[in-house]
DNA sequence: GTCTTTCTGAAACGCTCGGTCCAGAAACAT
DNA sequence: ATGTTTCTGGACCGAGCGTTTCAGAAAGAC
């Protein structure tokens, strides 16, 4: 996962999978049936950690939920290159409906964190703005990308949430 | 730069692009440096069209400028994958300088545009207001390229908009 | 016409890719 | 120790990649 997460799944080679695993190329495709299915797997994978992680954040944030979820989508600390998902879905999803029905339930739990941190009682009325937030927040990781100053970056999420913000 | 917008960097082969244009790979070869070259070079030519069209979206819209703006650039009709520069960052930013700082030149002239259609005489003041709209356009490619209803989009946007205006 | 320059189709180059194969090492049971 | 099963390093496969090369066609100059 960590290796598809840094390079792509084009860039990614087996020997660059074998190598971080440790295994040779005979064991993997004993252990995996081929580069696709692992990457398939890596990829529910991340959602669920990512998901559960994101939970997290919601649930310990002291102060404003949405603030440190949008803080937390937006500045993956760790994550090698953005949210691996995202990166999937724009090199991916548009030839490949497998990876594009992973990333569409992603996101769409995604927004329903956002819902019930927005509104706990009545979530489902407030879809279309956590949909929002957490367009913003997916927007963002391709200005990071870009290399555009993380100040600069946190500004506009906080801009956004002042005005967003009930 | 259609053929690299439809399949991406890595995925278009030289005989996709040879094919494309009707040249032969000495002709292609005699005439750009590399495949790497001519990529940046439709990546330019990519960049100067878009917002030349966006500016004409600006200001010639009837109504909300903003509004106008954000269905461009969420929606790119014809665009057969979104906006080439947002998959170029996606794909290639992270690991390529020249690429990020094409990307990180459009993204801010967006910004700008923007910008200007929000205030004309004081652009520099709703600098982050601009920045939040252009961010969340280009986060909804997301939700477009895997697959999320287009309605459902649309209702997103509207609702930013609708609490994002002054 | 002929000479010169510019172009181009096709073959080939060296390399890397995802995936397969198998002799033999390792582990295990008896 | 022996027989059986499980694993693995490394060679190998066919295919596709970006790039180069070059004989010969096409075009132009005179």
């Amino acid at each position: 996962m960590r290796v598809f997460w840094q390079k792509g799944f084009e860039a990614t080679s087996l020997d660059d999978l074998t190598g971080a695993m440790g295994l040779s190329r005979s064991s993997f495709y004993g252990t995996f049936d081929s580069k696709q299915t692992l990457f398939l797997r890596a990829l529910e994978h991340y959602s669920r950690n990512g998901l559960r992680n994101l939970k997290e954040v919601a649930d310990t944030a002291e102060g404003d939920a949405v603030a440190a979820m949008m803080q937390a989508l937006s500045d993956p600390n760790g994550g090698p290159r953005g949210c691996l998902l995202v990166n999937c879905i724009t090199e991916l999803a548009p030839h490949d409906e497998r990876v594009a029905a992973i990333g569409r339930r992603h996101l769409e739990s995604i927004e329903e964190l956002f819902a019930r941190a927005i509104d706990p009682d009545n979530p489902d009325a407030v879809r279309d703005r956590a949909s929002a937030y957490s367009s913003l927040a997916i927007g963002t990781l391709a200005l990071r990308k870009a290399g555009v100053p993380a100040d600069r970056i946190d500004r506009t999420l906080q801009q956004a949430r002042s005005v967003l913000s009930p």
